[in-house]
DNA sequence: TTAGGGTTAG
């Protein structure tokens, strides 16, 4: 069944990759990340194809007319798309696509797939545990003739590696050389680098480096991001300014993630110092601090106990231009919790449910069970009305405090209730 | 004009 007017190729990608925003909470800061919404309003292609999907084989005559129907929402929902903005569901959004562009075919009945729009399902299908889906893809993709390119190949080496399957990835390389003629660049190397010093390969991965210079093949920051994060990883911290000073020479600036992987790296042996220090460094040469920075600072100063001082960082962050998001607050949260700060944890657990971030089920039950214990019946029922007033109160949290309750007879049945009322 | 990599937790 054809449509009734075909798109272009670009315009066909573009539908494809805008699908993963349709669940960002971008309408409603109350909506909590992590929850997904019941009911998507207007329904999007993405709840279609699970209604689809989940009971009739994709592509088989009798869903002929959902699929129309699918695609017109398709074509209808894009207006309101924010390309830029990220989501949880995305690449489950874009996977939902797939399964079905291999059976059915249905993508070239609304216009002419080009190799990004290829590139987008690949990736799409690079969600799932194996490669046979991603492989289902590329195989149509040649059939159609259309050829890969280095996104394909980044894409294919990427999940690879990411797999640990580095060798499997390296045959890949040097196969699509031969066969497809499509050579390796920066995102592929640095994919394998990644891949070796995962499995221990850090010499293999500095040789990489060398086989880039050979082959002037063009370094850039995530290349040497990834060097450097490895080498502090591996508690190599003295080798890490020589390779500052070679990416200067081949006129590569560190940016956001080169600094970042340096912050990490002086958090891991609590040198705070150093840590702030990179943080002025970044802002000096123009380099903005994003939420990693100060994320990876504030969750190593709660782990080494210097809660207080995590605290006052994060108090800081919008006078720095960057206000706390989803991670900043669960890791400080987190660290209160630990050393038992249960005061200013619920401070925090409430803006933060105010903020529409959801904190972890199991630590927010570990702060409701320290409070039981403690009997602090007046913090338990602040913590117990934020955690209600979020919807986030799960049912067993709520048995264990009715049963400490009753047991220990902290609170009477009628303040209960009240609590209870809140919710 | 669209696609791919590198830096935080759990």
């Amino acid at each position: 069944m054809k449509a009734s007017k075909l798109v272009s190729p670009f315009r066909l990608s573009s539908l494809l990759r805008g699908q993963r925003t349709q669940f960002s909470p971008c309408n409603s800061s109350k909506t909590l990340p992590g929850f997904k919404p019941s009911i998507p309003k207007p329904l999007s292609l993405f709840s279609l194809l699970h209604m689809t999907s989940s009971f009739t084989k994709l592509g088989a005559p009798e869903c002929s007319t959902n699929w129309e129907q699918i695609l017109h929402q398709l074509k209808q929902e894009t207006r309101s798309l924010h390309p830029k903005s990220s989501s949880a569901m995305s690449s489950h959004s874009t996977a939902a696509l797939v399964s079905p562009t291999v059976h059915s075919n249905w993508v070239e009945d609304y216009g002419t797939p080009d190799a990004c729009t290829y590139n987008i399902l690949i990736k799409a299908a690079c969600g799932s545990e194996d490669l046979d889906n991603a492989c289902k893809v590329f195989d149509e993709m040649r059939s159609k003739g259309v050829h890969p390119t280095d996104v394909t190949l980044g894409t294919l080496i990427h999940k690879l590696c990411s797999s640990l399957r580095v060798k499997e990835a390296f045959e890949l390389k040097d196969q699509w050389e031969r066969v497809h003629g499509v050579l390796p660049n920066a995102f592929v190397y640095a994919s394998l680098m990644k891949g070796l010093c995962g499995i221990g390969e850090m010499t293999l991965a500095f040789g990489l480096k060398e086989e880039m210079v050979r082959k002037s093949i063009q370094l850039d920051s995530a290349v040497y991001s990834t060097l450097i994060s490895a080498l502090l990883k591996a508690g190599r911290k003295g080798e890490v300014s020589g390779l500052l000073k070679e990416m200067s020479e081949y006129g590569c600036k560190p940016n956001t993630v080169t600094y970042n992987a340096m912050i990490h790296g002086y958090c891991k042996e609590k040198d705070f110092e150093a840590a702030y220090r990179v943080l002025d460094e970044m802002v000096e040469k123009g380099c903005k601090p994003d939420a990693i920075s100060y994320n990876v600072i504030i969750d190593a100063l709660c782990k080494a106990g210097k809660w207080s001082e995590a605290n006052l960082l994060f108090q800081d962050l919008p006078r720095r231009g960057r206000n706390p998001d989803v991670l900043s607050y669960r890791m400080l949260f987190s660290g209160l919790c630990d050393w038992g700060q249960f005061k200013e944890a619920a401070f925090i657990l409430d803006e933060m449910i105010f903020m529409g971030y959801a904190p972890h089920y199991a630590r927010t039950h570990k702060l409701v069970e320290g409070l039981c214990q403690e009997g602090n019946t007046e913090l338990l029922g602040t913590v117990l009305s934020s955690l209600g007033k979020g919807n986030v109160l799960h049912g067993d949290t709520w048995k264990m405090v009715i049963s400490t309750v009753c047991k220990e007879k902290l609170l009477n049945v009628s303040e209960l209730v009240d609590t209870l009322i809140v919710q």
